[in-house]
DNA sequence: ATGCATGAGTT
DNA sequence: ACTCATGCATA
């Protein structure tokens, strides 16, 4: 067991409310002009009410080890926020909740192994947004009022007027949220919802039929288990309850955001609401990500239907609203997150080119040569790789000339292998096109 | 919208 | 030590 002392994320240190910890690398002199990566400063908070934790610093214990006392001392780093009792008890409940989750036996129930495809993907580009939008809704208020259109699709229009910061906002929510317009909205009417929302300003949402099937050819395949019967049915791209497609997800996707924005819910919103309806809280991220389809398959199909549900209770939100609840923030600690250099983030790209899995040796003397700590580099590694494997690829031009405004173009990542028969052993390959579904295998 | 981070569950 | 689901903080 790990005392606060001898495990650097268990550690209390002084709470710094509002960033006033300046970040410094220590050890390293505090140059940051040069120095390959900067820290900056967080407060972070996470529902974990310290319950389960017990297995975690055994990596960070080996990291040191082999790290021969080269590691800096970075005690500071870790913020730690005060936790209520009360907000520890809901986050128990949420918890709880989660272990037996309705969705345990979701219809995708394994994983395979993801095969590792290499699709060239060049992350030259960095992020570079707009401000944030701000999106705060008075709780009471309901999702009207919230401006019009803000996070429509790639580019963020918002009014800087209501506009801000995050959209995460801490609580509230009353039921009231959803009672916003007690009438069902068939096609083609608009809600009276949102005021400040102009016609103008809704591009493609009121087309509640935009078929634009970029994609043309695929096969299903390596999913899990569909249920195509070839007998009466053929197949339906609405399949709700039934074993979602890729096909089905990628729509899904797109109508929900639709539908969304329509009702004047922001991301947050959503995944507050589907916290408070279901137990399940979910950021701004993965609602974002999910519409985004930048999850991964296993993860959209668990997630479709929840969203279904809210999709259904936001506009027939007429009779039963009933939700009342408010998340209460749990304090946790956080490292505060390391911003990597480009250039050194370059060199970190080369290297997972080269070798997408390094080992901890390698890992070791990389961290070494680029001046990071290594459980920096180890775990850009980890999310490089989880990178790899969501929906869709990062770019993938696939060639200026036939941009389609769809936005993201799907690549598949195939799942499984293994399982069927060592004797194929191929070598799958994927090509970056349209869809999601666009794993060609080298039979 | 996305980069870096945490942690449960696996291998 | 890795994968996978998720999210805070940030651009």
């Amino acid at each position: 067991m790990a005392t606060a002392a001898s495990n650097p994320y268990l550690a209390t240190n002084s709470i710094l409310s509002s960033g006033s910890i300046v970040h410094s690398d220590s050890g390293s002199g505090g140059m940051q002009s040069g120095s390959a990566a900067v820290t900056s400063v967080s407060g972070g908070y996470r529902g974990d009410p310290a319950v389960k934790m017990v297995q975690s610093d055994f990596m960070q214990g080996a990291m040191a080890a082999s790290n021969g006392g080269h590691m800096l001392s970075h005690a500071h780093q870790w913020v730690t926020s005060l936790p209520h009792a009360a907000a520890a008890a809901a986050a128990a409940a949420v918890a709880a909740a989660e272990a037996g989750s309705p969705w345990s036996s979701s219809p995708v129930g394994m994983t395979g192994s993801p095969q590792q495809q290499d699709v060239k993907n060049n992350s030259a580009r960095d992020d570079l947004h707009s401000g944030t939008t701000l999106h705060h809704r008075p709780p009471h208020l309901g999702p009207h009022q919230s401006h019009p259109g803000a996070w429509g699709g790639t580019t963020a229009a918002h009014i800087p007027s209501i506009g801000g910061g995050q959209q995460q906002s801490l609580i509230y929510s009353q039921p009231g949220g959803f009672t916003v317009n007690g009438m069902l909205s068939p096609p083609g009417s608009q809600s009276l919802v949102h005021p400040g929302l102009v016609r103008g300003d809704t591009p493609d949402l009121d087309h509640g039929n935009h078929h634009h099937h970029h994609h043309h050819q695929h096969q299903h395949h390596q999913q899990q288990q569909q249920q195509h019967h070839g007998g009466v049915n053929s197949h339906e791209p609405h399949s709700d309850e039934d074993t979602p497609t890729s096909d089905d997800l990628e729509q899904f996707a797109k109508q929900f955001k639709q539908r969304r924005i329509k009702l004047g819910f922001t991301q947050a919103d959503v995944g507050l609401a589907l916290g408070t309806l279901y137990g399940n809280v979910f950021s701004q991220t993965t609602i974002c990500r999910f519409e985004a389809l930048q999850l991964s398959f296993k993860n959209m199909c668990k997630l479709k239907p929840l969203l279904n549900k809210w999709l259904e209770e936001a506009d027939s939100s007429t009779g039963s609203p009933t939700s009342i609840d408010k998340i209460a923030a749990q304090g946790r600690k956080r490292k505060k997150r390391t911003s990597i250099e480009v250039s050194v983030k370059g060199a970190l790209e080369s290297h997972f080119l080269k070798c997408p899995k390094p080992s901890a040796q390698e890992i070791s003397s990389l961290a070494d040569s680029l001046q990071l700590e290594k459980e920096v580099v180890r775990v850009w590694f980890c999310n490089r790789r989880q990178k790899e494997k969501r929906m869709t690829p990062p770019g993938v031009p696939q060639t200026p000339e036939d941009v389609y405004s769809q936005g993201h173009f799907l690549v598949d990542y195939l799942k499984d292998a293994s399982v069927s028969g060592p004797s194929e052993a191929g070598d799958p390959r994927v090509t970056a096109t349209s869809s999601y579904h666009q794993v060609i295998l080298a039979h």
